[in-house]
DNA sequence: GTCTATAGGTCGATAGAC
DNA sequence: GTCTATCGACCTATAGAC
């Protein structure tokens, strides 16, 4: 692994785990074994840098999410199957995390890999949401955007009830609570 | 309103604005129009002052969520209250923010309200869950405990949502969605 | 490509005058 | 109580040697 590709593996986990605010430049280059010529002179500076391991967190989320969602098994398990997915729910969520910090909301270009990822898996979900209710599998009267919408947050607040908790059964007890609200009625069917 | 009132306000301001990390002494008293000296004087340091603010975001939480919750109407319509009630979305939770903060989660003394108020919310709304079960308003199968945390993760969730979309709507989006998957079985009993 | 040197600024805190 | 002065460390970035 090159210096470049070490910076951004670096700038990924630091960003994931102190936040862009809580990352500088310094703490990247020791994490990554590179000096601070070799770190400026591969990228124009903390933002872009930034950019460059947004991008792939974002990328890496949207592709793990895809991994579920055409897994085996009809709409509604493959939505399970997402849900119960194997997380680091102490550490959160590697994108969502972006939302709570003041100046990548406030830089377009940050914030734009973070919205993107957002409307994608909503949509994403909703679309599942709508294929296994057409398939008999989800209440007909539920509404896809809103349920979606619904279940994306409840992943996204299970990572904050782990960490206030420093439980990642907190994780777990609130995808468990959310899918026998999804699911208990084609049980009754 | 006195100097060390300010300096407790300016603090959770900031806190809910930027978190811990992101917020300097001189911000703080920038923003209450206190000096150094003045600061020093009221408080031990930045921890310090934190845990007071944190500790007043924390029991304003609570404070507005009991309000909901011995609201009208039975328990199910009071759990639809505290999830409708307004709130300023874009802004996210001013206690559930903190559980990014890694020096937060690092100081256990810092820690300990965010850990407490959480398991507070999920407890009681568990307890009103149980009681809209028992009076036939909810579904029977529902465990109150999973699904509190289903619920209350929904909350924070909904404010990545939000913030993600630049949108309060989305906020409001997932609320209606967890909402339809709580009471859709009632309303068929 | 990577190194060291350097810069002006901020961070969080302390000291002592008033 | 509040002010100013000062501290050593770190912040983000640039310059220029190698």
């Amino acid at each position: 692994m090159d210096a470049r590709e070490r910076l951004i593996e670096s700038t990924r986990e630091l960003l994931w785990e102190r936040g862009y605010v809580g990352t500088s430049p310094k703490a990247i280059q020791r994490r990554a074994g590179a000096g601070q010529g070799s770190m400026y002179h591969h990228f124009h500076g903390k933002p872009d840098l930034a950019l460059a391991a947004i991008t792939r967190s974002a990328e890496e989320l949207r592709d793990r999410a895809e991994a579920a969602f055409t897994g085996p098994g009809g709409a509604a398990e493959r939505v399970a199957a997402y849900l119960r997915r194997e997380r680091d729910a102490l550490k959160g969520c590697p994108v969502g995390r972006l939302t709570q910090d003041p100046d990548v909301m406030a830089d377009p270009g940050l914030r734009r890999p973070v919205e993107e990822t957002f409307a994608w898996l909503t949509g994403r979900l909703a679309g599942l949401l709508a294929q296994g209710r057409a398939a008999g599998e989800l209440d007909a009267r539920l509404d896809p955007a809103a349920t979606a919408a619904a279940l994306v947050a409840m992943v996204q607040g299970g990572y904050v009830l782990a960490r206030a908790a420093g439980d990642p059964e907190a994780y777990a007890r609130a995808v468990e609570g959310a899918l026998a609200l999804l699911t208990r009625t084609s049980e009754r069917n």
